[in-house]
DNA sequence: AGCCTTATTTAGAATAATTCTAAGTCTTAA
DNA sequence: TTAAGACTTAGAATTATTCTAAATAAGGCT
């Protein structure tokens, strides 16, 4: 909850002031922007960035693994600084997209049919629906 | 497993020839594909038959919950037959992608963190992996 | 500091999946 | 039969994202 001010370092990266920025924009506000949101963000404190530029930083920071991509349907991607594993609900109400934790200790296959050994690379759970007593 | 060969009906919509092949296809060979590949397949068929037409029938067939969409992070959709609430798994070796059921008796609550009484409107599981003994 | 090499940024063009538009065709129900 | 509406079609448009090529910035080294 509290937000870190450890500077963002990636080993053999250049940390310059736009994957900064955007890095910072992703960890200040952590409601899943787009890319779109990330660069009317960084804008404000530097307006002279491109578009190709936060595309640009987004895609380095989820190749080195500082942030996660994270896809609702055909929707734009949406950005995320939580590497815990967890996954997504999608309120239809509000809009807002909430961190799903899964519970302690739970295994995969647990809960999916998938045969033994299996080595999952990526796992991606997204939920759409309505929060009780809304 | 076995391909039923009754009629797909869906009271309120013309059963067109178009939306015959499009169903028909998805349910012949159920690979999850796009709406490319359906596209190639049901023009064996339906030479005429146009790609707007086949995103209007698949659209179609969604909306009416007759085949499921499935979205691999922003890769093209692809289009399922299987109506049973399952999982999909990507196999990284040989591309194919599998229906993966959930342990019979699961609650989404089980595994995951989630307020009580959400109303949950969609669930999407989607894994990518290797399978043992490749 | 000045110079060199390479990483990074930038604007704009290109791409690709999907959706839209408008016109033509088919179905159905009087 | 005929009118209304449903459906299909070709092609244009849209939109998120990626690519291209030129400009700039960052470091490392002398
Ligand atoms: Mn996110
Ligand atoms: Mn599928
Ligand atoms: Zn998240
Ligand atoms: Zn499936």
């Amino acid at each position: 909850m509290s937000t870190s001010t450890d500077t963002l370092n990636i080993p053999g990266l250049r940390m310059t002031k736009q994957r900064k920025e955007v890095y910072r924009v992703l960890t200040e506000t952590r409601d899943h922007p787009t890319a779109a949101d990330v660069y009317d963000r960084v804008k404000l404190s530097t307006p002279g960035i491109s578009l190709a530029t936060v595309y640009n930083c987004l895609e380095t920071l989820v190749e080195h693994k500082a942030v996660k991509q994270v896809n609702f349907e055909r929707e734009s991607s949406r950005y995320c600084p939580n590497l815990n594993e967890h996954g997504h609900f999608h309120d239809e109400i509000t809009g807002t997209i909430h961190d799903i934790k899964f519970k302690d200790g739970i295994k995969l296959s647990d809960f999916l049919d998938i045969p033994e050994d299996t080595h999952i690379t990526n796992l991606d759970i997204t939920l759409r629906g309505i929060l009780p007593k809304n």
